[in-house]
DNA sequence: GTCTATAATTAGATAGAC
DNA sequence: GTCTATCTAATTATAGAC
């Protein structure tokens, strides 16, 4: 899960940087390992001293996002909500989720990528509902849904008016949601 | 919107339901001019007698995708929202949603292969719900991301019973979601 | 309209100097 | 570890024969 710590190093943290976003902005195919490299500050010679391949950046890429994002969350699982089902989201230039901007791209890539995915999935999932440790519950899983499936969709259409209307409605059904559960949970 | 039909002609035909199933299946960057040609009994060199280029060709596929799906669309709303949100759909090598599929390859497209994305959502929120003609309302939108988020998750992680699992869920809360909404429309 | 042949470009990955 | 140079392969698109 965690990578050994000896490998690290400025260099290759600045690669992984690069990569995080740009992959999460652009995709796999978008995004070539020169043009990483540039805007890490260094050129492709270099790459292969730190990573063995384009799809082992990939997934480190994916995972460190997603670990960056997690240090950020708020402690209330609504602000969280309202934040991911946001506008400022969806422009945000440094560190936009994975999960939901990548979604269709990593049904297309191999087991591995898919692995990664899966365990950032479940790991989101965990802080939005059910016993901590155990799986998931189904209205976690919905909501997560409904928080993925929202900022993708709102990405995807090419109107401005009608992605915050997505968005919007998404916000509304993640909070009833989470609010209902919670209720339950209290009984 | 609709392509002249002075244009239409079998091999284009063939081309086009080719690209249709790759381009779902494997996004943009994952399908070559070569392989879909290939696919359709011919070889490079005729494609260009028949689209302008790739992009053309991926943005027509999507929107015949889409119209093929929506021929075969059951009239009732339940029906069609459990025909979507399960594993046949995911699994489909014949028609699977571009929506869904495709739903984060397109955010990184140009302005006319979003419009095209843009249409296709409006076209099928509209059935779900609201008055037709004008626009979707918000609980047509909510149940429509549950099933293009839900499908696109599903496809993402990498552990089949986890996939199932956030159908299930997002199956019943669709459902659950028309039923009230088509309640309030009753009164 | 379809074919083969061929640009022209780009990308992932490696070799070897420093 | 980082650089430049290069290999190899794939891809979009075009040209021209039939």
């Amino acid at each position: 899960m965690a990578w050994p710590s000896e490998r690290r190093s400025e260099s290759r943290d600045r690669i992984l940087l690069s990569a995080e976003r740009l992959f999460t902005e652009r995709g796999f195919d978008g995004v070539s390992i020169d043009q990483v490299m540039q805007d890490a500050g260094m050129t492709r010679g270099a790459f292969y001293a730190h990573f063995k391949s384009k799809r082992e950046l990939y997934a480190e890429a994916i995972s460190s996002a997603a670990k960056r994002m997690e240090a950020r969350h708020p402690a209330s699982t609504d602000e969280l909500i309202r934040r991911y089902l946001s506008i400022q989201h969806l422009e945000s230039k440094a560190g936009s989720c994975p999960l939901a901007f990548l979604v269709s791209d990593i049904g297309q890539r191999d087991t591995q990528i898919r692995e990664t995915y899966t365990r950032i999935f479940n790991a989101l999932a965990g802080k939005l509902g059910g016993e901590p440790g155990s799986e998931p519950d189904d209205a976690a899983l919905r909501t997560l849904v409904l928080m993925v499936g929202g900022v993708a969709v709102a990405r995807a259409i090419n109107d401005a008016d009608l992605a915050e209307r997505v968005l919007e409605a998404c916000r509304e059904g993640a909070l009833d949601q989470c609010a209902s559960s919670a209720e339950q949970r209290l009984q």
